[in-house]
DNA sequence: CGCCTAATTGACACCTCTCAAGATATGTGG
DNA sequence: CCACATATCTTGAGAGGTGTCAATTAGGCG
């Protein structure tokens, strides 16, 4: 999900170490996104944004990790995915000037580089070259977007839905002798909210998982035996 | 659904008419995009490009219609939207250099202007400007996206879906004294496909929805009577 | 140790899918 | 204009998956 943005944090805000190579802001313009932009501390459950705000400021995560959702009147919630360090939201509300469409809550504590829509505006129509690595940030959003829309719309049933997040996840993991092993610090809950179905459902669906051998857990690890099998329950294999 | 594009058409290779706006590329840039699109003419059913392709071009819809989709190994569809004149198609995939995560298809004869991804990546290192048109599209593909989520992930039941849709389509529809008509030229499996529904299920919803007198539907024109009760049943009000 | 959150498990109802049959509409060729 | 073919819509019956409710267990933290 997004992993590259984790290694090098290169996003429009975050140009702030080493040489500017081409595909960079300029050196006046990295120092003077230095001087404009406000670095903050916040807990975690801090809510940055809601959707349907007017959208106020760009948020660039510094370290720490915030949840993105979407919310419905009726209560029901939608998990987009969790954003790491590298990452800027609210790019494209504040581009486009449209309410937030979605929300974006701390997980933990977080450090946060904030500039205001205003601020960004008058920063982009001097310095143009920036819709460069805005166009890159962008497309990211769009691929994170296209990837929840297949997990929902091509997956018919939970099992399948449970699998293709759980495949998606293991890009981001290290590979052990046992399987590929990733923290997972979401609840039951919460991974239900990512895939659409109920807390009750993605418990029965993952001791299934573990009858079947796909997969193990201790604690907020997650083990993934047999990957293969797994593929398969997703029908991506 | 992007009802903006169909009235004005400034995508990035649609800057044909009128004196560049601040917004728009130069006159230079412009005259440069004439001479190394190629326009042409489809019939519908054609497939402009495949999901998980390499990004080989981009394409401008001037006339006509293009079905947005995604394809599941296990033959499941799911339909993201129907692109008019004036929507540039595979611009992220052609930006990262990512493989297409969409399926495109005329439904009806289409006339599109094309640039290969070599000659487009060319283009915008001599024309940067460009990338503001750019980042511009990219902002409504994701707010495409969002809206698709929303319908996806935060409808529980079949119903609220349907109406979540139709709710959406009455944004270009018409508003009569007998309510917001509006034209349909898709068919029950293919509305199935836009929420992830059987297409029976949509038959029995739509005579529903009648019986409730929310709408009537004469052929492919479709009138909604009663724009909030719908909106009660998409569990928007 | 006690509290609180999360996980687990079972029972049951409901929604939706699938399969099947028939009706209606649309288009084509004679 | 009619007959036919095809596509689409409609409706019913049955089965399976999932949500909800409820009760219990496990785990984390002060």
């Amino acid at each position: 999900m997004r992993s590259s943005a984790t290694k090098d944090l290169d996003g429009i805000l975050g140009a702030s170490k080493n040489e500017p190579p081409i595909d960079q802001l300029s050196w006046e313009a990295q120092s003077e996104i230095e001087s404009l932009k406000v670095s903050f501390d916040c807990p975690a459950s801090t809510v940055l944004f809601i959707e349907e705000q007017a959208p106020d400021s760009i948020f660039y995560l510094l370290t720490g990790q915030v949840k993105l959702s979407m919310n419905s009147c009726a209560g029901r919630r939608q998990i987009l995915g969790i954003a790491n360090p590298g990452e800027t939201l609210g790019l494209a509300s504040a581009l486009s000037g449209s309410p937030y469409d979605i929300t974006a809550e701390t997980v933990s504590p977080c450090r946060i580089a904030k500039l205001t829509r205003t601020i960004f505006i008058e920063f982009l129509a001097r310095n143009p070259s920036a819709y460069k690595n805005l166009a890159r940030e962008l497309c990211l959003d769009c691929a994170r977007a296209c990837e929840l829309v297949r997990r929902l719309g091509l997956a018919a049933t939970a099992p399948e839905r449970l699998a293709r997040l759980l495949l998606e996840w293991c890009a981001g993991g290290s590979t052990t002798e046992r399987g590929t092993r990733l923290l997972c610090s979401l609840t039951h809950g919460e991974i239900g909210e990512c895939i659409g179905v109920s807390r009750e459902t993605v418990t029965r669906i993952f001791h299934d998982f573990k009858c079947q051998e796909l997969l193990e857990s201790r604690g907020s690890t997650l083990i993934i035996s047999d990957l293969r099998a797994l593929e398969i329950c997703a029908g991506v294999a």
